[in-house]
DNA sequence: ATTAAAAATTTTGTATACAAAATAAATTGA
DNA sequence: TCAATTTATTTTGTATACAAAATTTTTAAT
């Protein structure tokens, strides 16, 4: 007789760990922008065949974190304040609509939440604890969007994601780019406790271009 | 003296080779939904070795066309009708920001060209010619979404579009799919005409999202 | 010393090799 | 005959090998 349960997450596979590997450290800037990505160097360091480099490193640049230009090599992508507002913009988009979607099956407890973590955004911001006031942040639109049934928007929302972190790595030492977010998210609270799920997705894609905006703003081009 | 110009699209190597071949044995129903894909079997059909074949396949995971089951091997992805809703509420909302985003640097040419395309697109639809009827639709989706000036955008719409052409080949037999077209097109046309263009943008997403509505309607569930 | 050409080195791209897991086939015992 | 266990085969995952392109270093000539 036979009987397996086979899990996909049971025995990840080696390029599957250097790509986490690799987009960590670039979305934490410990690979800078510009930066050669040597398949012998990483082989070196992790003691592992350049076999699944390769295929880590082809899977980042499908999800545009690096450039290979054939025959010469890969290097980490640069962005300009262009690229953050190109990136705001359809993460706004897309956002949002994971927002509205999901709004409708939000209950009373997950609502209660939602303002808990804005009390915590406040104290955070208030206390100048800016890295914490980010990740209550980002709690926030974890909520929201949870209960979006579109499991391919939130795929994309979670690749878009990682972007916007990589850029925020640049921001951590602005402040005032997040200080309206909680006034925000009180109004977003207000729409979904009253039902207005149109209007939630716009103030919701509205609210989070703001915040693109500030941040392209701040950023130095490299 | 050092000066080369090199261009990307010169060599093309040949996981991306293999990428575009298997990709397009997905999207033209060659390869089935739930089908294995060997990389033996394709390494003897192409006559080349495994390693770009494996990076090939990996890359159309990421691309959403093939599942690897770790240790198992990949199999062409299934899809369901909550899969094309779910594609085309993406899609319709991703390429209607494109447009929203093009379409004010739309000239008096490119609008002619427009209007050009809706007669061939009744034309075609009357003759019943439907493979060129859904040609002239993609013709008229490239011009208005082409001078956006989010490449991000642009990018990420094209990998939606290969999905949407999959889908759209088990529904080359139900022509009524795409008989509103002609008229959709001269109310989005007219609106561009008038500069209406965050109308434009919800138009757009409402004109896309009830093609893909009929198009869900008439898939049999694989 | 500076530039150009040549040689050496490094790095990428592809092929092959091998180990381990999964699947299929064969064998055994009731 | 049929289920369970073993054995054989196939297939995936990773490592290594090798060829070719790109880069760096060295050498040579002015």
């Amino acid at each position: 007789m036979k009987s397996y349960i086979s899990s996909p997450i049971d025995h990840k596979v080696l390029p599957d760990k250097i790509l986490d590997y690799i987009r960590d450290k670039i979305i934490t800037g410990k690979l800078k922008a510009g930066e050669k990505v040597s398949e012998a160097k990483l082989s070196d360091e992790l003691r592992i065949s350049r076999t699944p480099i390769r295929e880590a490193i082809r899977l980042l640049e499908c999800e545009g974190f690096i450039e290979i230009i054939p025959r010469k090599g890969a290097v980490v992508k640069k962005f300009s304040k262009d690229d953050i507002l190109n990136t705001f913009e359809i993460k706004a988009a897309i956002e949002a609509l994971a927002v509205k979607d999901a709004a409708p099956r939000m209950d009373a407890k997950n609502i209660a939440k939602a303002e808990q973590i804005i009390e915590n955004e406040k104290n955070y911001y208030e206390k100048n604890e800016i890295v914490k006031a980010f990740k209550e942040f980002d709690n926030f639109t974890s909520l929201l969007i949870k209960k979006c049934s579109n499991q391919m928007l939130l795929d994309m929302n979670t690749k878009m994601t990682n972007h916007i972190i990589r850029y925020r790595f640049f921001c951590f030492k602005f402040p005032e780019i997040i200080a309206s977010v909680p006034e925000a998210h009180i109004r977003l609270v207000r729409l979904i406790k009253n039902k207005k799920f149109s209007e939630l997705r716009f103030e919701y894609e509205n609210y989070y271009m703001e915040i693109g905006k500030k941040m392209a703003d701040k950023i130095i081009v490299l």
